[in-house]
DNA sequence: CGGGAAAGGTTGCATCTACAACTATCCGGA
DNA sequence: TCCGGATAGTTGTAGATGCAACCTTTCCCG
């Protein structure tokens, strides 16, 4: 008698979301720790980063580059403007909210570098350099945008 | 004059935290899309999945084998209880609430294998094999219990 | 010029996630 | 036996995430 195509004994251990997302929890957790002093968490911190590399940002443009939803960002925008590390930036048309790093949130990348750089470490220890340099090429291509 | 060890857009240009996050977005999107006919995320998905090859499931066991908070937990198995695909379970000390799949939420499952297949070779396409061979060990080691 | 589609964002809602603090139970040694 | 630490879970709080619905503004075509 043959046995069925799939069992859940076969999903627990093939499911590949299983597998990203545990691996998501894992290294989210790891720089979330390292950021924590900084009142930071790595979701944030991303964030700040596109935004300062890009100089003035778009939401739009940012939820491309990231593959987030415009609602997501659109809170945490706000969030990290309350907390004083973003700002409105001009231009655009009426529709558009372009923003950018304050001052204030230039420093905080900069200071939270040494955590963020420990933090990589870390992450490569548990994920090995292969699978990062594979992480690396896959996110190019399923990014919408060119990477900086 | 040496520039800095590390600068904002080198951070976007090599976070590994950014690019497992995003993948992880794209991947679960897929997954979550496959899934909505059934009213089942794949959040819900591989916890169902692991309970069903545990047979009787301890919040802890599941929780160590997908490096997931037990609070987190807690609340998921909450919801899928009330929607009657999880059940309490008899056995162990009075601290312990293990569950398992009910009749209903076996069902489920199945009825919910080719829509999961379909998603998985979406994945793997968007991922790589090599990727998902990576993926999967790293996976392993990172899990805190044996898998299956 | 007028109207409908497209583009850019926000808000309501539901779920996922984790940390901190808490309760209840169990175990091991004095 | 009794007490302190370990173990198992829940609840309060806060942020992250995405879908659906909505509002404005802009664009384009007739």
């Amino acid at each position: 008698m043959a046995t069925p195509a799939t069992t859940i004994d076969t999903m627990a251990r093939t499911c590949i979301a299983g597998r990203l997302r545990l691996l998501n929890r894992v290294v989210t957790n790891i720089y979330d720790e390292a950021l924590r002093p900084f009142g930071l968490k790595i979701s944030q911190g991303n964030i700040l980063i596109v935004t300062g590399s890009m100089g003035v940002a778009s939401p739009v443009k940012v939820c491309e580059l990231l593959r987030l939803d415009v609602s997501t960002l659109s809170r945490n925008v706000e969030l990290m403007r309350r907390n004083g590390w973003l700002e409105d930036a001009p231009g655009g048309d009426a529709r558009s909210h372009p923003f950018r790093l304050t001052p204030a949130g230039k420093r905080l990348v900069e200071k939270a570098i040494p955590a963020w750089e420990r933090a990589q470490a870390e992450a490569r220890r548990v994920l090995g350099d292969e699978c990062v340099a594979l992480l690396d090429r896959a996110a190019r291509r399923a990014s919408r945008a060119e990477w900086v």
